[in-house]
DNA sequence: AAACAACTATTGATATATCAATTATATATT
DNA sequence: AATATATAATTGATATATCAATAGTTGTTT
């Protein structure tokens, strides 16, 4: 038996959906203001290649949560941009995905506007809230993935 | 001076857009199982109009966040569904956006499913951490669109 | 009233997401 | 070896997001 409905401000997926969204924009103006050219997404792929050089798509997809097609169009436009290389490994069906020296140098420049975007999402929150926030994240992460 | 970086699984805004992700996914596929058609998107719409019936599109984009152009395509979708219904009012540049009779029942058979979907994913925290978790979401909202 | 300014909605361009279908290659089976 | 099956990546279709430009209306100002 349902008891209620509740008005869409009070429901706590459209809150995460709208932080979520929030905090894109708020990253790529973040970035856009020191000259880096990449989006949220973007930057995903960049940092996890930069995590594991020479990784293949099918593995990029599944650590980053996107769909295949997803990582290829990203790929695209990061290639697009001389930031991403792929060359084919010895099975002819799979790429091997590096940065480019041009890459490399973008995610180290990125790397410290990052820790400020992030750190500026979770003013006014104690590291207790922040434990919990994180937990919950998971926890809501993994109870909609299952 | 940045301290440190961490490894993206660890980063609570790869968690939160995962998050919102996975719910996305999870509601599309829960209501898809109920017969019901929508979209998460297409039922943050409907749900307002029901709330609000004869909004026009510029109230309804910043009531649910969202940008007017998406609003317009959104409605686009759900008029070619016959679930809304668009009217001009005196002033003919706006439209009084209403719920047709088809979309008065989806409503109806939907706010029940769409509260069993809310439920799903918060199982495992406890109502304090849920608690502190909306908080954070509204905070980090609040941060990230200032 | 005419010219200009303000406002609502739409459209086009680009980025991303999902799903289904396809291509190319590799592996397994007979 | 030839055929069938499996796997990696791509592509096409559709939905949504953002931004910029445009179209249609209304309001204002002179």
């Amino acid at each position: 038996m349902e008891k209620f409905d509740a008005e869409l401000e009070d429901v706590y997926v459209f809150k995460l959906v709208r932080a979520a969204q929030a905090f894109k924009q708020y990253a790529y103006d973040a970035l856009a203001k020191k000259g880096i050219d990449v989006t949220s997404d973007q930057w995903v792929v960049l940092k996890k290649v930069s995590e594991e050089p020479g990784i293949n798509q099918r593995e990029l997809a599944k650590a980053i949560y996107k769909d295949p097609a997803s990582v290829t169009r990203i790929l695209d436009v990061l290639i697009k941009k001389e930031l991403i290389e792929k060359r084919q490994g010895k099975d002819r069906r799979i790429y091997e995905i590096r940065l480019s020296l041009r890459g490399e140098k973008l995610v180290e420049k990125t790397l410290g506007v990052a820790v400020d975007i992030r750190k500026s999402g979770l003013e006014g929150l104690s590291s207790e809230e922040i434990q919990i926030f994180k937990k919950a994240l998971d926890q809501v992460f993994k109870n909609y993935s299952g």
